[in-house]
DNA sequence: GCCAACGTTGGC
DNA sequence: GCCAACGTTGGC
């Protein structure tokens, strides 16, 4: 079981459109180091869903129902399918994960470009803690 | 294979 | 809107 922080701009497609959607193929990952997390992605895993620009916060989290497969708008690049499973109580806002010590690693501080990343465990716990 | 130029992303 | 960081492309 692994844990995963997925990037959305929220006017292209926002975590309440998943919502209503109930799921969707996550597709258009463009980047080599991306679509090698979106591969090793297994059916069940949790996935975090990030707003980026306009909220800069995990809003909601997705889980892994289909591994990937090819990307129906290109089949060099891949994609996977995502399920909604529930929204965060309230969103944790990237300022606030900046400000917590122990989510100083995540990809998400490190590597704020990455628009698939893993997360850890006790990172997605703690994320978790902070949106209660 | 190196690296400069360029394009894109995303935080501020 | 600006710009830093990063990835990609292409000339050499």
């Amino acid at each position: 079981m692994n844990y995963w922080l997925v990037k959305s701009e929220p006017s292209v497609y926002a975590w309440a459109d998943l919502q209503r959607d109930k799921k969707t193929v996550w597709d258009g990952v463009r980047n080599f180091q991306a679509r090698n997390h979106l591969k090793a992605m297994k059916k069940g895993d949790w996935v975090l869903v990030y707003h980026s620009m306009e909220e800069k916060a995990a809003v909601g989290i997705a889980e892994v129902t289909r591994e990937a497969f090819a990307d129906p708008k290109d089949n060099e690049w891949a994609a996977v399918e995502l399920t909604a499973k529930k929204a965060l109580k309230k969103p944790v806002t990237l300022a606030a994960i900046k400000a917590t010590q122990a989510l100083a690693n995540m990809v998400l501080v490190k590597n704020s470009r990455l628009s698939v990343q893993p997360v850890r465990k006790e990172e997605f716990d703690r994320v978790l803690g902070m949106s209660e």
